[in-house]
DNA sequence: GCCATTAGTTACTTTTTTGTTAGTACCATA
DNA sequence: TATGGTACTAACAAAAAAGTAACTAATGGC
């Protein structure tokens, strides 16, 4: 996100795909984990690396760079306690939350794409 | 997706994630130009050229790919015409058009999301 | 024979995204 | 004084995605 370059094609189509709503979105909700990462918290806040544990194979760098992302664009709420050693939770916001029903079609279309591409 | 290494830690991951019905549908619309191109579709039929007007900037290459993927996944339907110059038209199928009120749905939250963030 | 037209393909470069490894701060406890 | 636990950060490397530019096939019309 930081120090591109703000000349190239790949600079300039994307602040034509950010224009359109829905591109939009699904640009704020394409990263890697992101969406794996709010599935896991719908059902509760939790803490950093119990987030972690969810994913056997997520690097901390990565799951720092997605939970900093989805604070940023509003759908998650750190909470930092003033503990040694450190506390942090991390919950949705209600933002995130009306996404829910949205999320559940698209993994409904997800699974019934996914078994008709695989009849062939 | 060809010639790719098997055992890196990107591959292994994205195994986990296609593995999940929501980021593997997430996975199959994320191209950079995939919705835009569905979104044009879903109005009418369409000749390749005439895509590629839709969008100022968009490459050949790149639009043959993502239009490559899309039929791939059975969300397009590629009809070429033996002429000569070639005709080629493209348009959505079945599976394709049952994804519009979820994208419309998605689009709403997009607007939203941008307006509450710009707020702050 | 030569040109224009459509829908590409190929080889290559640039840019971004993701992953690896080692290190940090803080303080309570042994 | 050394150690452990938590939640990171920084520098770097690998991999993928996107973009650039030049080229192709086929044939009807000139």
């Amino acid at each position: 996100m930081a120090g591109r370059k703000q000349s190239s094609t790949y600079t300039r189509n994307e602040v034509c795909i950010i224009d359109c709503d829905l591109t939009y979105a699904v640009h704020k909700l394409g990263g890697r984990w992101k969406l794996l990462i709010l599935d896991k918290l719908c059902k509760r806040k939790m803490r950093f690396n119990e987030i972690k544990k969810e994913f056997s194979y997520i690097s901390e760098r990565m799951l720092t760079l997605q939970l900093r992302a989805l604070e940023e664009d509003g759908l998650v709420k750190r909470t930092v306690f003033a503990e040694v050693p450190p506390r942090v939770e991390y919950e949705l916001t209600e933002m995130a939350l009306e996404l829910g029903p949205i999320l559940k079609q698209l993994s409904d279309w997800g699974g019934k794409q996914r078994s008709f591409i695989k009849k062939d």
